[in-house]
DNA sequence: GTCTATATCCCGATAGAC
DNA sequence: GTCTATCGGGATATAGAC
């Protein structure tokens, strides 16, 4: 992808590449509201007026590394979780993996998370994580399905026809809603250090948030809401 | 606290307080992040420089922010926890609180977990949530030594010593790891617009917060962890 | 697609007068 | 305790050359 230009002026070869990998490494030094286009610019040995020829502005950046930042986990992260034919162990995997990413790749989460705070809403972005969604509610409803009824009356009622997509209701939605709370949960107390540093922090984080959506699924019952 | 100066020089009287109040207004526009010094200054009619004299430099005064933060969840959030004397309903009750208080003062909120991300480690912010982590701690504690026996061996120990002070382990520190995730993760949710906006939107998630709560209490042998 | 140069703006912080 | 004045720095973004 480098390619260094063929007449005698410089050309970086590949800068908008280079420009999120270097985002990287500032956010990871001084967090994503210490980083600048200017700085990375510095850092590549371009004007700071390079990266404007490949994004609007710096909202646009960012939102193209969250896109980078969903891609990421969609490959390396989101297979592992069907290891097991088990709903709920596949649920407990996803969280696992969430919290692992959020530990490896803790300045993509934070941009993804801590950058706009809700404000980066393009629709790249959307559709980027958009895998990482159809995965988590499709696992969800699955483990619903299974076991909404109780044991012997599975077979009287045809599967209960649900929605084949957009958000999830009902019992589906209150565990969907507590599981992705405590993911997100312990993936942020990691990343604050509140379990230590290191990759023994990591698991310990990734151990317990997994352990913790095993208990919910156990007890969701007590999540229902009865009065809406 | 106003005391306009008797002298016919100009002064604010009581800028300190002013500052944070500012603060707190300026943060809910534009996030911890977009907040200066210089900008409330100028919302309040004095000089960008006036501040130094009340604070060292802009992080010691977001620390300040901080501890007025923890001095307002402890004084208006932290008394009604002990509505009930079943422990389990009073980590409920603690958990809804702090979403609640989430909700409610999103700027405070935000300066204590978003502005450093952890840089901010002043000493006065630590003595000041202090008596949100006693209570957090006290009531675990109670509750672990309340079952960790099965009825009918109550009795036969004697109550199992447990450490005064400080953090908490074994399986008190496993249920206290998930229920402060639970809070926090649902907290930040609710935040991020992911419940809504508006008052129906925090009581949604400070009931989902408590009810998870108690899910993880009743399923809290699931979290242990076997082999550390 | 990248460069140089520049315009504009804002911020944190200090010095010294009153 | 607040003012005026100022320094030094950095960011976003545009214009125009190559």
């Amino acid at each position: 992808m480098p390619r260094p230009g063929r007449d005698g002026r410089y050309h970086h070869g590949d800068l908008r590449a280079a420009l999120i990998d270097t985002a990287v490494e500032i956010i990871g030094e001084r967090g994503v509201r210490g980083f600048s286009l200017a700085e990375a610019s510095r850092r590549l040995g371009v004007a700071s007026s390079a990266p404007y020829a490949h994004f609007a502005d710096r909202d646009e950046f960012l939102a193209a590394v969250a896109v980078h930042a969903y891609e990421l986990f969609n490959e390396q992260f989101l297979p592992e979780i069907y290891e097991s034919p088990e709903p709920a162990d596949q649920l407990a995997a996803l969280v696992r993996s969430y919290v692992r990413f959020a530990g490896a790749h803790r300045p993509l989460f934070e941009v993804i998370f801590v950058a706009g705070l809700d404000k980066i809403r393009h629709p790249q972005v959307k559709a980027a994580e958009k895998p990482f969604e159809d995965a988590y509610t499709d696992i969800v409803r699955t483990l619903s399905a299974d076991t909404t009824a109780a044991p012997g009356t599975r077979t009287a009622q045809p599967p209960t026809p649900v929605p084949e997509s957009g958000d999830l209701t009902g019992e589906s939605g209150d565990l969907a809603a507590a599981v992705e709370a405590a993911a997100y949960g312990h993936a942020m107390l990691l990343l604050e250090g509140d379990y230590g540093q290191g990759g023994e922090a990591v698991e310990l984080a990734a151990d317990r948030a997994a352990r913790a959506t095993l208990a919910l699924i156990e007890s969701r019952h007590l999540l229902r809401r009865h009065a809406p």
